[in-house]
DNA sequence: TTGTAAGCGTTATCAA
DNA sequence: TTGATAACGCTTACAA
């Protein structure tokens, strides 16, 4: 920067003005300074810069498992936005415990970002007060944490539109597909989206049974896992309700190979849910990532930033795997 | 850190050694500085500390389209290991031509890292150069890029076992589903995937003929299109050979929505190949995300270091989507 | 083993 | 509009 200056026959604090593009700066000057810094291929070390200015320009991201679709979604709706304006996206991939008490035992966002951006996680008191003692704005995707912004569904609707499909074709013995609630990586989603199915059908006067209930790992496997075992039951399910369309994915193939019929609704309309003709809630995840980044932007700049809430819509997707209660029976029984 | 140094009565070069685990510390001064950090709840400022020592601990990535499968894979491998050890990830997401320019224009990672890794991306000369004038070490997954370490399969090898599957069962009418190669992005990986397609079938004295090559945006549509394609020839093939699963994946759903009858083997043996049912060419993709990022770590510690290889095995994982032809030949013509 | 002090490359305050 | 100059919070010779 010093070369820069005296190329252009300035002081440094004209150069860093220049670069940065504030105003009050001579049109003349402006064009010997960029000319200058051009001619050397300089650029300012966003380091020092940082430093200096005690701005990161950064921005962490924690997810739980950044290789799902889900999170992959997430994380690249939201790195567009940020790149575009100049801001880094850290990624903090947390899902396993190690991972997790690494994190908060270091805590190595301490004085790196300027904002925090939390995937579908929930959190203890503790480790809640830990994110809030970074001092920054944070908001979250999926569900809510007090105190931070909000992007998400309205799951509990959500979900209960996907039971009452079911209700609605006559089916009375319904199960769900769910994720194993390890008590160290509670995921808020699968306890709303439970919370409804239980809800929905005891609004609907039906018995609520817990064999019907299968909590397994996220994944095909899981999902697989769980049908088999749902197909076992003297009495099993006509339809099933899987908290994703991944899990929904493992049901599927559960059916097809034992060679059985059961309804079968997911959730989130995963790209290969079409292809699968899975009948699904379908919620728009990069869309998500790209409006949470957008509040944290907000947050940043906004001196007196106050938590926003975005609720997004979900739509019913019909496909084929979903029918009447009659149908099947009556072909099958 | 000042206060830090009051605190255990030395000085902040004491500290500073003591929290970076040097050696010349004697073992009562490192407790005392240790808990006087612990008291006031210290950690160093990465900045200032990057600033101070020069080097960034970053490591910037440069992917085509971080939201598909298996550069989210990659991405996950390697953030697992750089955060054990210490190193941020940035990511670069420049899959379409604006951020492919913006990125290459104003070269944000100039300043930033002590590495770069690229992913299955092939550059032009210019672009290269420009990657080299960062000065830092340079590793490739999937490709080669000349004075770069690279983690790859064998891609000429692996795409002829799959066409050699398909002439084992006796099919001779052989079509290829590739990616569109836009010349701004041009993957390299299409290219020999499909340079293998050609070479086979003339080795094995069969005629190339290019109505059978269907060149198609990566994804289910760009399958599903061109195995519709492939289907209105006069003389359709009996089996197709696809870039990768999620084109293949394509493809079978062209094949269920027509009820004809193809044979299709993949690449890549995406997770939901095996609910698919689909025959593939098996890598193993997490994986050489993590050996690319241990590469990375040797490159920045080693003063020395030399670009290495390494080749992964493929593996060819039979199922139930290509069968002899003579089967479908008899039972539909 | 420990302390002193000079950087690292900016930004920001204050005068001019 | 511009220029000195003091931070910013560390690391690292060099000296002790």
């Amino acid at each position: 920067m010093e070369d820069v200056a005296r190329l252009a026959g300035v002081s440094s604090a004209t150069v860093s003005r220049t670069l940065r593009g504030l105003p009050n700066v001579s049109d003349e000057t402006r064009d010997r300074v960029l000319q200058a810094a051009a001619s050397l291929s300089y650029v300012v070390s966003p380091i020092a810069s940082r430093l200096a200015s005690g701005r990161t320009h950064t921005v962490g991201v924690i997810v739980p498992y950044a290789a799902r679709w889900f999170f992959g979604q997430i994380v690249a709706g939201a790195e567009s936005v940020l790149r575009e304006h100049g801001l880094d996206l850290l990624l903090y991939n947390i899902g396993d415990v190690a991972a997790r008490q690494r994190f908060f035992g270091q805590l190595p966002l301490r004085r790196r970002v300027d904002a925090v951006l939390v995937v579908a996680m929930q959190f203890t008191d503790p480790e809640t007060a830990d994110l809030r003692s970074l001092g920054v704005p944070i908001v979250a995707v999926g569900h809510d944490v007090p105190g931070a912004g909000c992007v998400r569904i309205d799951d509990v609707a959500a979900a209960t539109s996907a039971i009452q499909h079911l209700l609605g074709l006559g089916h009375r013995r319904i199960g769900m597909i769910s994720t194993y609630a390890d008590q160290a990586m509670f995921l808020p989603v699968a306890h709303e989206r439970r919370r409804a199915y239980l809800d929905t059908l005891t609004a609907a006067g039906l018995p609520v049974c817990d064999e019907l209930v299968m909590s397994v790992p996220h994944g095909l496997d899981g999902g697989e896992q769980a049908m088999r075992r749902l197909l076992t039951l003297p009495d099993p399910p006509t339809a099933v309700f899987a908290e994703s369309d991944e899990l929904a994915f493992g049901a599927l193939s559960a059916l097809r190979r034992t060679g059985r019929h059961v309804s079968v609704i997911g959730f989130d309309d995963h790209e290969l849910s079409a292809l699968l003709d899975l009948t699904t809630v379908r919620q728009r995840v990069f869309e998500q990532g790209v409006l949470a980044a957008g509040m944290l932007r907000r947050a940043m700049t906004v001196s007196d930033w106050t938590p926003e809430e975005l609720l997004m819509p979900t739509t019913l997707v019909l496909r084929a795997s979903t029918w009447p209660v009659a149908v099947r029976t009556a072909s099958t029984g």
